[in-house]
DNA sequence: GCAATCTAATTCGGTAACGAACTATTCGTC
DNA sequence: GACGAATAGTTCGTTACCGAATTAGATTGC
């Protein structure tokens, strides 16, 4: 087995139909797009069946991680945000959650339109209790290349969604 | 302007600010990690936009072009599995393809059990109208990068997924 | 040749998400 | 200081999706 190995995954195929409909296909742009897609599908199906475990859903455990990441306090349109949702999804989350006792909301004293939303106790627990489960396929994913490769995987990333956030044109 | 331009995105923040909050996470992986997910959000969202312009809804338009991967014509239960969903949710898909005139269920002749999914003409002339202004927005963003490049971040990628398939455990 | 099993597609019930409209409060300005 | 615009959060109605159960037909075994 000398240093020439032969790589091949599903994309490889995938790219090899379309090849064959399309005549126009970059293989390496559809190979690196479908890549990413199933790469994203394959994190959140691993993290869908670890967070059963921890009797959890991944719109619930998002949710207290969105908030986790602000310190386990924020208002709904920061979640909402953070989570790239409507606010008023977030608040049929916020009310789930509340109902579990994961989170409480109470109102701003100096401006009464607003929220606060809170982690409880139970709230962080849940969510740091998941953590240890979730993300570890991540790092089994990504363990595969070595750091350098790893550092100009995500180089070549920023330079593509350097692009995506310039948005040339926003009617 | 020298080689060493420097480059920053959104994600850079998002690493920066989850550092301060989990000691050990690994920036590249992370930043790797994250910048797929929002990538595929952003084309999603881009893909969104385009197709408001030709009636469509992302929905449609993926059942349209699995379609059309298989030549026009597959059984509902091939289009699940190529659309990374349970059978039934397609069916719902269906009938308003149906409804829609796009598409047409002919029963098998030889096992009744069985469905004949086909594209219409204009279940045809929808989807490739569609494709026009659909699928610009991946080689917009990474055509910033040099042919190697892109053959690079592929070919990392594929190692990555050989990974992703290999599913260590499943019960 | 008939019962048991498997398979394909669908129906059903429930849930989360979204856009649009709504309520309540604050800000801006004349 | 009052009235219009802006803002925060929520409510409402609709839709797509999913898991589980269902229907109908094919296949297997004896």
């Amino acid at each position: 087995m000398g240093g020439t190995e032969e790589l091949h995954d599903r994309t490889d195929d995938h790219v090899a139909r379309w090849a064959g409909i399309l005549s126009d296909l970059d293989p390496d742009i559809e190979g690196a797009v479908t890549r990413m897609v199933r790469f994203v599908e394959h994190i959140r199906r691993v993290k869908d069946r670890s967070l059963v475990e921890y009797d959890l859903h991944r719109h619930e455990y998002d949710t207290l991680q969105a908030l986790g990441g602000r310190h386990g306090s924020a208002a709904p349109s920061e979640l909402a945000a953070d989570l790239g949702m409507p606010p008023n999804s977030v608040t049929g989350r916020l009310d789930a959650l509340e109902r579990r006792g994961f989170v409480r909301r109470t109102p701003s004293r100096t401006d009464r339109r607003r929220v606060r939303v809170e982690l409880t106790h139970e709230g962080r627990a849940a969510w740091l209790g998941a953590m240890g489960g979730v993300g570890h396929e991540e790092y089994r994913l990504l363990g595969g290349l070595t750091e350098d490769e790893r550092r100009t995987l995500s180089d070549l990333l920023r330079r593509v969604m350097v692009r995506a956030e310039q948005e040339p044109r926003n009617p």
